[in-house]
DNA sequence: TATTGGATCGCC
DNA sequence: GCGATCCAATAG
């Protein structure tokens, strides 16, 4: 590693390798983190969905290889991030092998660092209207466009260890009406009672 | 080139 | 419950 990163340590490639809903379940807890300059904006991850494979119809990779979800067919541990209804970015980690296409999106997360920044950056002034939506959180942590693609084995934007995740639920993807059968697959995960959820 | 609608959010 | 706002994906 060319830099020190005040000994913050990145989950390696291998853990965004495994099956896509075991990636899903297990980032619940973890803690994703940006760094800016005024420091470090990040939060536990609290609630998670996978878009999983060539035939989900909920996923953006379900229409084939094109230049948008190219990176969803690429190797593990990129990010994907994406414009959506033309103001919000939502924030993906790619998962599993390369040219088989999946991904897991946060949804939610419960602030933990640079708590004050990202209460100004959203406009808001409880903790728990911080990122209890996936556009939310991209805008309090400062992600953008800009770092579609970038590594998650990086030290700019990183998810490392966070901390035990309490009991963790499982339900329908939120938002997919149009995915006909797949839209009943119970590929959300969420910590159980956390204050800090979507919707 | 033109059209359509979306893995959402905040305000009416 | 509805409009904002823009880009990728399709159709032509």
């Amino acid at each position: 590693m060319s830099e020190r990163n005040q000994g913050r340590t990145p989950l390696p490639r291998s853990f965004y390798l495994q099956d896509t809903l075991e990636v899903a379940r297990s980032l619940i807890g973890k803690l994703l983190v940006h760094k800016v300059e005024e420091g470090f904006l990040s939060g536990f991850v609290v609630e998670t969905e996978a878009y999983v494979g060539p035939e989900d119809k909920a996923s953006h990779a379900s229409r084939g290889f094109t230049r948008r979800t190219a990176l969803m067919f690429g190797p593990p541990g990129y990010a994907y991030i994406y414009l959506i209804y033309g103001m919000y970015y939502c924030f993906n980690v790619v998962t599993e092998k390369e040219g088989f296409p999946a991904a897991v999106l946060i949804r939610a997360l419960e602030p933990y660092e640079g708590v004050e920044l990202m209460l100004k950056q959203r406009n808001v002034k409880s903790l728990r209207e911080i990122a209890n939506g996936t556009g939310k959180l991209t805008k309090a942590l400062g992600i953008t466009k800009e770092m579609n693609g970038w590594d998650l084995c990086s030290t700019e934007l990183w998810i490392e260890e966070g901390r035990a995740p309490g009991e963790i639920g499982q339900g329908k993807r939120i938002g997919v009406h149009y995915a006909g059968e797949w839209k009943e697959k119970p590929w959300r995960f969420f910590e159980i009672g956390s204050e800090y959820l979507s919707r």
